[in-house]
DNA sequence: CAGTATCCCAAGCGATACTG
DNA sequence: CAGTATCGCTTGGGATACTG
């Protein structure tokens, strides 16, 4: 018997109550994952961003001015050595919070794709310790097999 | 002191050697996000994908051929009550792995996106307890904060 | 270096019609 | 129901040139 709070839809889950449909419209361009990667791991020049990425400077300057309106991503002064003042992007709170789907899009990549070796792992900050992305219950933090993973619609 | 198997690298992250890179150019499309949740729930028959997303036919069957093609996607023939065989698509492991992923950009279009209430949520298949994704250390399996996370190449 | 403006062109979306 | 075939038309990518 199954908590009556919850039902399981096995069709027609609503388009507009999922955060995935939602952020999927979101992603699904050609350069936008790309661009938020360098952000995320510290790549915020316009120069050095589209150098990295082959990107033409129009549709970079349009996808970040895109970005910008979205709130992913925020404009700041840059103040080198010497130098004159350049800017830099970087990522919001909403923009840092898509790491974990980085994170998980970058194991599944390593282990189903064509990567080059070595691969690109996520590591802890200070310790340099390898991490993992997993699923758990909410409450009590235990690890949940992808198997018993389903989408469903709270029931007030 | 920092661990000197890895090396972080503040810029110019190898582009092949990144599955989230590799990966991404995978999802980069208006349509195949969408696809794959709705297989994700079940919904595997071609009508039904097509109603629910409004996808035109020539784009659905495209969409699916390349899935196939990759490996995120089969196709089996389905045995209906009296009605005679039609045949559904569901994920492969491969695509099933996508499930993570999936569940990251749940929560992060739940939490930051103009979402329908009530919010689709992850639950577990039996309990029906909402789940969540966490990233921890691959070992000791503690949590690990967004803001210490870095990629980073393991060094030989 | 960090963009904006312009323009050409290919990709691919989506409508319609057709087949098993 | 489950596709394939054809096709016009728009979108937007990318090259080039220009500005602060």
């Amino acid at each position: 018997m199954s908590n009556p709070t919850f039902r399981q839809t096995p069709r027609a889950i609503s388009l507009e109550a999922c955060g995935l449909a939602v952020a999927a419209e979101f992603l699904s361009d050609r350069w936008v994952l790309l661009i938020l990667r360098e952000l995320f791991y510290g790549v915020g020049r316009f120069e050095d961003i589209r150098t990295e990425l082959q990107i033409p400077k129009s549709v970079l300057s349009a996808r970040l001015a895109a970005l910008m309106d979205k709130g992913l991503v925020e404009k700041q002064p840059y103040k080198a050595e010497g130098s004159r003042t350049r800017s830099s992007y970087h990522l919001t709170k909403m923009g840092g919070d898509l790491a974990v789907t980085f994170l998980a899009l970058l194991e599944w990549g390593n282990k189903h794709l064509e990567v080059a070796t070595p691969p690109v792992e996520a590591v802890d900050k200070t310790s340099r310790r390898p991490l993992r992305v997993m699923v758990v219950d909410r409450e009590t933090q235990k690890p949940v097999a992808l198997r018993d993973v389903r989408f469903a619609v709270k029931q007030d």
